[in-house]
DNA sequence: TAGCTTCCCCGAACCGGTTCGATGAAGTGA
DNA sequence: TCACTTCATCGAACCGGTTCGGGGAAGCTA
């Protein structure tokens, strides 16, 4: 079933039939009605190869995440999510690309043999060669985070510097003093992880502010590392009272340690930090948190991207955003310390 | 950067550099060292759109998953990661295609407009008009999930009915005599999910054998509805003593629940169910449930799919999976009811 | 040296669309 | 009635690969 066969049964030429449904040249009513007839009846559709060949374009982007290796987080979840939601109503098909060991291999795949039309890429890093690499290019790309020097580029990010400044005011308004700083893990922020980086940034100036006491952790993506983490803060100053998170995954182990620790939440012990509200949600009292807008972020990275495509010279546009925290419950005004 | 530039510049023809490349039909060596020279030094690579055009193969096979209106399981996210790895060292390339509101345009997309050589479809129905549809127009497909009737077509599946007996069983071995079910929401039952039939089941029917007395539910996909739902149970039959989830999702909502009513767990209740391994981990006490091998899944229809796609006319195979329930922390002996 | 293989390579056709220039018919005005 | 515009359509070229048939040069045999 192609444009040709089309073409023979409704007793025009293939042009006319491309005419009549790309709108691109005037096509009477009457063979239009036919052609259409003609379509309907035999389902044709055309062929996405072909089209991408003849015009260049493919109407996909492709979505550059994080290798499977390391352990996912939900927010990743929601951001792919809402990416090809997003996508699905511009039209574009999203092709899932990991930017894993061997990422060369994967952009020579989605750029070199012409996938894809633009990118997004997360887990952004401060100097992030991907980026680099694709702005040298000028080939057009979203990042969801942003690099060091993000001035020039396309992007949306979340502003962790303020939102980690922000959990250190909420905690040292409610009197917390010792205030313990848990990271994404150790190797990531070593690879200059852009959120890694700036959380620790924007908690280590606020803590100064305010005079706090702090400690700060990387602890890994999962469980069972958060349950050791909180054991060395508990170790390393048991006078601790609060903690500050950017890690998701590790949440729930984190809260395993301070049960098992016999701290109560939010009596004895403060948890907060920047973390999606469905994650915050699930957790035993639920998190006072900085809700991470992953669906928000996914779509405005997908509108950006597309008129970016839309409008090749356009200015670059980005957006950063600042979610404020959402009050649950597991803050509370510092005790007198454990209970012993 | 063409083929024909490559030619040019090797001093032969397009042809040439083509089975060259592909290796179709014996080049000189000399030539061939020639050829890599020009393509290294400029960097070329094939354009994927011309080659999936002239040979019929666009080497990407859709992932079909469930729209993203409904709340993302952690499952999910395993599938998606682990098929997009095991596709990409079999060099496909993984298009997400949302089955929203709106599958049939998704699907139109997908097989109408040629954009992949097969799908992987996620969140099976028991009549599953999707497979049905595929299977007529014979286009390769492998479901993760398997249908009613399920003889000769391609699918890895997860044995829901062993395994929510199983739970019961586990149950009742520890004496257990009033016991809930958890299951997905109304919704998606009434829609014919085969998970949540197929478990309901399994678990009447092991309940049935074991002569427990036992109440179901149906339950939203998030955490206050978890915690609606344990209200719900803990109301209906104070003397319940444990439950079986299926719902992931809801399984913070319902220790919440539990924390709340003042019921211990395991002590004074236990729970278990059907849940990937790395979420059961992040509650506490850590869930004790049969572990959703959602990487191997995902991995396996991969190769089920690449397998069909290399011979067309091998016999349907699938993978029915039975993993073993794992212990951990959340049941216990049947105690004498609540403390009260 | 004629005849026959074998080895490499070339040219042309094809995949299924899009797009440009051309063409013929109908319509308009002088 | 002729010249000129407008409108609808057609044919051919093109996008960048793959693949098939053919053919020239070299090598081998008699």
């Amino acid at each position: 079933m192609n444009i040709g066969e089309i073409a023979r049964r409704a007793g025009v030429s293939r042009s006319t039939v491309s005419y009549a449904l790309s709108g691109k040249r005037p096509v009477s009513n009457e063979t239009r009605r036919k052609i259409q007839e003609v379509i309907d009846e035999l389902g044709y559709r055309p062929n996405a190869s072909a089209r991408a060949l003849a015009n260049g374009r493919t109407s996909t982007i492709g979505l550059v995440f994080p290798p499977a290796g390391n352990h996912y987080t939900g927010m990743q979840l929601d951001f792919i999510g809402s990416v090809v939601e997003a996508a699905a109503a511009y039209d574009y098909d999203v092709l899932l690309s990991p930017s894993g060991v061997d990422s060369d291999r994967s952009f020579q795949r989605l750029l070199g043999e012409r996938r894809v039309d633009g990118a997004i890429l997360m887990e952004i890093r401060l100097e992030d060669d991907r980026v680099d690499h694709l702005a040298a290019l000028d080939f057009p790309t979203v990042a969801i985070g942003r690099t060091a020097h993000p001035e020039g580029s396309w992007w949306v990010g979340l502003d962790h510097t303020a939102l980690a400044a922000a959990c250190v005011h909420h905690l040292a308004d409610l009197g917390h003093r010792r205030v313990a700083f848990v990271n994404r893990p150790e190797q990531l922020l070593r690879a200059g992880y852009e959120s890694a980086h700036r959380g620790l940034d924007g908690f280590t100036k606020a803590a100064a502010e305010r005079g706090l006491t702090v400690r700060t952790y990387c602890c890994g993506d999962d469980a069972a590392s958060g349950q050791v983490c909180l054991e060395r803060i508990l170790h390393d100053d048991p006078a601790t009272t609060a903690l500050v998170t950017l890690n998701e995954a590790a949440l729930g182990g984190l809260y395993r340690g301070l049960v098992e620790a016999g701290r109560h939440v939010p009596r004895d012990f403060s948890v907060t930090g920047v973390v999606a509200g469905r994650w915050a949600e699930t957790v035993t009292p639920q998190l006072t948190a900085a809700d991470v807008p992953a669906e928000e972020m996914g779509r405005r990275a997908v509108d950006l991207l597309v008129e970016r495509l839309d409008r090749p010279d356009a200015a670059p546009r980005h957006h950063l955003l600042a979610p404020p925290i959402s009050l649950r419950a597991s803050t509370g005004p510092a005790g007198t310390g454990p209970a012993s």
